[in-house]
DNA sequence: CTGTTAGCGCCTTCAT
DNA sequence: ATGAAGGCGCTAACAG
């Protein structure tokens, strides 16, 4: 059922039901509401493949993220998606679980779907990755996690954010760090761990031990037993993420170390369970929303032309003190 | 650039390149190889668009879902994703907000894209997406929320374990409640609160005020401070979902009401955060994952033709005992 | 085993 | 203002 019934059932041509439909041009009132009359009684739906097939654009694009069900990414989806939903724009979701393989699976999957643009917060820095997407000639911005100079990205101060968090921690008295970061082929990892060696580099009187894993609750958990084999319990630990600082939390609770009373802990993301966790997280704030939609509405301007050249947006981040720290 | 370029390239002619693709039928190993080879130094990918023109699967299916936010749905999306992964098919996740009208625009457009088959938690029963969806002849599974019986559907045992928590407050002496559910538009919202209807009907000794909300943390801190105004505090309140459940909560805390010691409060769900929450939650667990790997699977089935006949599957839950809940 | 050909539904010149 | 016709990339039916 397609555009023929219309015209057919209208009595006109396909060229007329075309223009009554893309308003491409002017169609005798007569004749158009005989065609809006046709669409509906038959429910008629325009045919977006056929559509595509023609060098259209197909309104949609892809999104890979590394998983859903982490509780940073849900917010990143929904800033994108409300963007793209004001363009008509269908984002299709891939969870690669950080895995390269898979994530160059799902991009030849979504060239073979046309899509018109990539928003893609990518597991770690690859040729391969690269030379597939611009063999493609598809638009893409990077978020979260930045790429090089030649896309187009989207980033929160991962640097600033680290920071502020090490600056806050040093005024509070702590001298004896733990660092739990994420795994370092994620820029966003490097960028905040930069930020502890540089810490560690102006600060002569004070220690740091690290250890990194994946931004997960088992990883904190992981890496908290990792540490305690090999070296003391410091004063605080801080961590490279939210997930990570409840792991690590939970960890000191089953090592009977009390949170903030024995030891301090601090997140990175403040997603909604922070406020929330037992005790409240000491994080840095981020906008996964505003990451989102700012990659969005930047890969909405590559696709319509507007923009050409690279660019790349950091988003500010800004300090939350709850109860997972204390004074030394 | 398509099949033709391959075509010229492995000097062969397109349908012999078509056949190699898809394995269709025999091909000799010499032409084979050439193909293949051109394939690969061409770059070539398939445009599935062009597939789906010819009343092909289109190998997408669509999601519709209240928000991507709450923390149950994510899981939801990774279970229908993981089994939908294996089959090669893509779904497009849309946010309605629960509003009916948006769902409406949002099924026309899966319709455009010719997807095979729609996973639906929808907002309200209505006529009018019915006969959308009847008329473009899409497989439908209904998540969670179940529309009737002409239609597939897989939900959670809502009815049984909130009986099971009413069941368990009884027994730890609780007499005086409040019941703070979901919106009565919402099946399973319904469903849950004629488990409580059905407890107080049974029960001659037990006192039971109502609220109904949204599905949020918002609406626990509002439907609270609601029931305040009207009636003397309860020693229990009974929550919709775990989100109410934790606006509950801290509307209890504002108004210095210790959770558990002056006041219990359950929830339903189970998500991360009710283990985390302070104090952890007691509540009924469900299997957000399994949700949607069983809708999928479902939804698979009908696609391929496998099965014909609407079913309803129902998902067992259990009771979690935690420490926002106390012997009175 | 292989090539030719007819559409799938739509948009877009090109005539009229 | 309108209609006829070509072609987008692909699969399947048909012929060899």
């Amino acid at each position: 059922m397609g555009i023929k019934q219309v015209a057919d059932y209208a009595g006109v041509s396909i060229a007329t039901v075309s223009r009554v439909l893309n308003k491409s041009a002017n169609v005798s009132e007569v004749k158009r509401k005989k065609v809006l009359d046709a669409v509906k009684t038959l429910g008629y739906r325009p045919n977006d493949l056929a559509r595509g097939l023609r060098n259209m654009p197909t309104s949609t694009i892809g999104v890979i993220i590394p998983d859903i069900t982490n509780p940073f990414f849900p917010s990143v989806i929904r800033g994108a998606g409300d963007i793209l939903h004001e363009a008509d724009i269908t984002p299709m979701i891939y969870n690669s679980d950080g895995n390269i393989d898979i994530e160059i699976e799902q991009i030849k999957t979504l060239i073979s779907k046309r899509v018109d643009g990539l928003l893609f917060m990518h597991s770690e820095e690859s040729k391969r990755v690269i030379d597939l997407i611009e063999s493609a000639n598809m638009p893409v911005v990077f978020l979260d996690r930045v790429e090089d100079g030649r896309f187009a990205s989207v980033k929160s101060d991962n640097y600033g954010g680290m920071k502020i968090i090490m600056d806050y921690a040093y005024s509070l008295g702590h001298r004896d760090y733990w660092y739990i970061g994420g795994e370092s082929k994620v820029s966003s990892a490097r960028e905040r761990l930069q930020a502890v060696f540089d810490f560690e580099r102006d600060h002569s009187d004070i220690s740091i031990k690290y250890a990194s894993t994946t931004f997960s609750y088992e990883g904190g958990l992981w890496a908290f037993e990792l540490l305690k084999k090999k070296f003391s319990i410091p004063t605080i630990i801080i961590c490279g993420n939210d997930l990570i600082a409840f792991g690590a939390i939970d960890a000191c609770l089953k090592n009977k170390l009390r949170v903030p009373y024995d030891i301090s802990v601090t997140g990175f993301d403040d997603g909604f369970l922070a406020a929330h966790y037992n005790p409240p997280l000491t994080t840095v704030a981020q906008s996964p929303y505003d990451l989102g939609a700012t990659g969005a509405k930047l890969l909405l301007e590559f696709i319509s032309g507007k923009r050409k050249r690279a660019v790349t947006r950091v988003l500010p981040i800004r300090l939350i003190i709850r109860q997972s720290t204390t004074q030394l």
